[in-house]
RNA sequence: GCCCGAGUGGCGGAAUUGGCAGACGCAGCGGACUUAAAAUCCGCGGCCGAAAGGCGUUGCGGGUUCGACUCCCGCCUCGGGUACCA
């Protein structure tokens, strides 16, 4: 209506407004955290580091958006608020992009942390750009050999051959974590096995410590994400059991979740691809020796995808062997199969087909015996070919007859123990992590191999072991590390002894790298030490930890790792890193993740140009809860912008001088600003920004309205409303929300001007609207004061005209009264 | 197969402990302003009805309750995780 002339200048132009207060707040530095003096109390807000593959895209715009709201809240609240920015910089993709334009990865690598770091900064998070990180850095990955020489010395880094998860195309070996449905993770090729000598990190060692201690996040970290790691742990109970083999000094032992099915047992299961298998053969006829040699090495052809293809039949070969079963002394014929897997237990196993759906598939296939030791009473398993796993009665079992399962277990394993033939046991399905990789981009493994001294660490004055210059290296994947080709790097004396000695070849998995990045943080120039110790106190856990759900395993599990390592050696006081934990979700095009083969990417750059920062954060941030995905067919960036311009014009309006006292101001509104500042706060605390946004939007409404057709421009209340608008709004459209600030005749930063203060009192309604329903139903609603007690309002409820008409004379059996906002009269005949 | 999670208008989504379903926005429609358009501002938005009013409604079927998007039981659909872990 009344509208101001609109002179060009008062046109909202983000783009002028993004290049004006750019340099401003790098002058300004508002985010600088930990300075000395500064007695704000600590938060640590935590987005996952960025890895410097091309500039930054859309995913990256969702999630740095997102954490950046938690981030400014706090600075907002009062906090001395510590939100960092590095970046994850060794990696193979990197390499093998420098490999394709034969460049050298780290001129590659440091070209990419720059276009990104200036789109970062463009982007306008909350950053103390005082403590960027590079892990590529030297003086990074120096402590991540630091790191390895302490596990080193502590037995928690070990060498050790075994059957390894090995990517033919990046030509390196992979941890268990790094496949996923027996694809290398990161570029889908098949995996293979490999059988080589590797540096592992004892991982399970902390086991039982990384499950019990998710109790402490329960309820901080999505569930999902603790359900993913409490299945990856895999704990299981049971017990080991000694079975003696004919023909063979040394019992075999196997591991079982269910001793109390001992005497259920018909056959006994060794992995095909174990050492005892071969043993076993090897003392087995010649026909079947042949024929376990011809077995193996089907297996072996054999690929990890095949392997997992449902429905596979079982297959096997009876090796002519026997074992003894401890409980009864029956003869257990012995088969090799690949259904057991070498490296699960004790890679042996007691078989049990009816209770065991694995086992009476192989029993058919092989056409052995079935005996029914529990009694579920369903049908069976013979029979209708379903083991029945469940609990019931225990039958045919000597000593175990009539127990239940757990009863039955205990007393079982009581037993084998007093006569020394097995033992209640605990297993894991998580392995060691195995961290050798055969690739340049990475921390040399900070080992010296010595002819007489073995494997010895170099000493803490020699460190960082940089990687030589990659020039004249060959860095082409050819299964052995491309260090091995520095001679003059490579050949070293031997710490301990002087004599020649030679570097390990090998690099570390990059998930080294991100599992302590979050402590260098505290202190990044350091150079005695990984991190400040008595910083990691102060800032420790990270309060809030944003990032994508891919990392659920991988990285988190790594990082619990090593902060639990970090406490033992008595560098950190907690036992976890991170307190709470958000993932933000996916950005799709038209319902599927954007790709340059599938023709949907939205280029982050061409959105910024187009709509301007403030409204993509904007968009991101408001399209729905930060954990559900965006399709970005969905959203709408240019509704945000026009929603921002919408937001900055208030800011021109207002005629009243900044300090006006709001106390006379328009009542209606300022309960209005009142109720939005004290729910968008509530919002953002419960990680509900979405729902915050649409808050600040109804003050927006309604300041709007104030100014047409209310209070007009200079009423104070519309001064408070149009300042509590540009200071919530400064969480998300940092650059819009500092240009209203200025109009509004402040000084910057508007990020630094506080959380606006609720006055209680305008949060009371003077009247609230009471619905009243006659069997449920809504009929009436009713003005009435919000100190109304239950029984004037029952009275004002049945006195209703409506009311009455409804109950058309009908009697009224009860009256269910929640004052003062709701009456229900359910009504008799 | 097993383990999680989710189903609300044309669309994204909202709804303290069970208490006005659909906040806020997008798209759409209508109006004001304009010579006109853009921009802006206002309004509408499940169905029937001119209106008053009435009826319906949170994936489906049951249950608990004065009252269910919300709690319980049984299904269906979709998404994610996992894959012979003894």
């Amino acid at each position: 209506m009344s509208q101001p002339d609109s002179s060009p200048a008062e046109r909202y132009d983000a783009q002028a407004i993004q290049e004006k207060w750019l340099p401003i707040w790098d002058e300004l530095t508002p985010f600088r955290s930990g300075q000395p003096g500064d007695d704000r109390p600590k938060k640590y807000v935590l987005d996952m580091f960025p890895y410097p593959s091309g500039d930054l895209h859309m995913g990256h715009a969702e999630a740095y958006a997102i954490g950046d709201v938690p981030a400014r809240y706090w600075v907002l609240k009062g906090f001395d608020v510590l939100h960092p920015i590095g970046w994850d910089a060794f990696g193979l993709p990197a390499e093998n992009a420098a490999i394709k334009r034969g460049e050298d990865p780290a001129r590659w690598t440091y070209e990419n942390i720059a276009t990104q770091r200036a789109s970062m900064r463009r982007y306008a998070c909350s950053f103390d750009w005082d403590r960027v990180l590079n892990t590529c850095d030297p003086e990074y990955y120096r402590w991540n050999q630091w790191f390895f020489v302490r596990m080193f010395e502590r037995g928690l880094a070990y060498r050790k051959p075994s059957n390894v998860n090995w990517c033919p195309n990046c030509q390196t070996v992979l941890a268990n974590e790094q496949v996923v449905g027996g694809l290398c993770e990161r570029c889908d090729t098949a995996v293979t096995k490999k059988k080589l000598t590797q540096w592992y990190l004892r991982i399970t060692d902390y086991a039982d410590r990384l499950l019990d201690d998710m109790e402490q996040l329960e309820g901080n970290w999505p569930d999902k994400v603790l359900t993913m790691q409490r299945n990856w742990i895999g704990r299981s109970t049971g017990a080991e059991v000694n079975f003696a083999v004919e023909g063979r000094e040394q019992p075999v032992t196997v591991y079982t979740t269910r001793p109390d099915t001992l005497f259920g047992a018909t056959f006994f299961v060794v992995a095909a691809d174990s050492d005892l298998a071969a043993e076993l053969a090897a003392g087995a006829p010649a026909l079947v020796q042949r024929q376990f040699a011809e077995y193996v090495e089907q297996v072996r052809a054999t690929s990890d995808i095949d392997r997992l293809s449902t429905e596979r039949p079982k297959t096997g070969v009876f090796l002519q062997r026997y074992a003894i079963n401890p409980v009864n002394d029956e003869r257990l014929p012995i088969f090799a199969a690949d259904y057991v897997l070498a490296d699960y237990g004790t890679g042996a196993i007691m078989a049990v087909p009816a209770h065991d759906q694995r086992d009476l598939d192989f029993a058919r296939a092989f056409d052995l015996p079935v005996r029914v030791v529990v009694d579920t009473e369903a049908d069976d398993p013979a029979i209708t070919g379903v083991a029945t796993p469940g609990d019931g009665a225990l039958v045919n079992s000597g000593p175990l007859d009539g127990m239940a399962k757990a009863d039955a277990i205990a007393h079982i394993t009581a037993l084998l123990e007093a006569q020394g033939q097995g033992a209640a046991a605990k297993n894991y399905r998580l392995r060691d992590w195995l961290i050798s990789r055969q690739r340049y981009w990475g921390t040399p493994i900070p080992i010296i191999h010595c002819p007489s001294c073995g494997e010895v660490a170099v000493p803490d004055d020699q460190l960082p072991v940089t990687l030589p210059d990659s020039q004249g290296l060959d860095l082409s994947p050819k299964g052995t590390s491309p260090l091995g080709g520095a001679t003059h790097w490579l050949s070293v004396p031997c710490p301990s002894c002087g004599s020649p000695a030679q570097r390990d070849t090998d690099t570390m998995d990059t998930f080294v790298d991100s599992s302590w990045y979050f402590l260098r943080y505290l202190s990044p120039q350091l150079d005695s030490a990984p991190f400040d110790v008595q910083q990691a106190q102060q800032w420790l856990p990270v309060d809030q930890y944003v990032g994508g759900v891919t990392h659920a395993i991988l990285h988190l599990l790594y990082a619990r790792f090593f902060t639990k390592v970090l406490h033992d050696l008595g560098l950190v006081e907690v036992q976890e890193p991170f307190a709470r934990l958000l993932n933000q979700g996916m950005v799709l095009m038209d319902g599927s993740a954007m790709s340059k083969s599938r023709g949907n990417l939205v280029r982050l750059s061409d959105e910024l140009a187009e709509h301007g920062v403030d409204a993509i954060r904007l968009t991101m941030v408001f399209a729905g809860p930060p954990e559900d995905d965006i399709d970005w067919a969905d959203v709408s960036p240019a509704g945000s912008a026009k929603f921002l311009a919408r937001a900055w014009r208030l800011a021109g309006d207002v005629t009243s001088a900044p300090g006006t006292d709001p106390a006379n101001g328009d009542l209606t509104l300022r309960r209005v600003t009142h109720r939005v500042i004290a729910e968008a706060d509530a919002a953002i605390a419960s990680s509900r920004f979405n729902v915050a946004i649409a808050r600040v939007m109804e003050l927006v409404n309604a300041v709007r309205k104030a100014i047409d057709t209310g209070a007009g421009p200079a009423d104070p209340a519309v001064r408070e409303a149009v300042e509590a608008v540009a200071v919530l709004l400064s969480m998300v459209a940092p650059y819009t929300a500092e240009d209203m600030w200025q109009r509004l005749g402040h000084q910057p930063c508007v990020a630094l001007a506080g959380f606006p203060v609720v006055d209680p009192a305008l949060l009371v309604q003077e009247s609230v609207t009471c619905v009243v329903q006659v069997d449920g139903k809504l009929r009436q609603r009713l003005e009435v004061s919000p100190g109304i007690s239950a029984d004037d309002l029952r009275e004002l409820a049945l006195a209703d005209d409506v009311v009455q008409r409804t109950l058309a004379g009908r009697s009224v059996r009860t009256v269910v009264v929640r004052e003062p906002k709701l009456v229900n009269i359910v009504a008799g005949d």
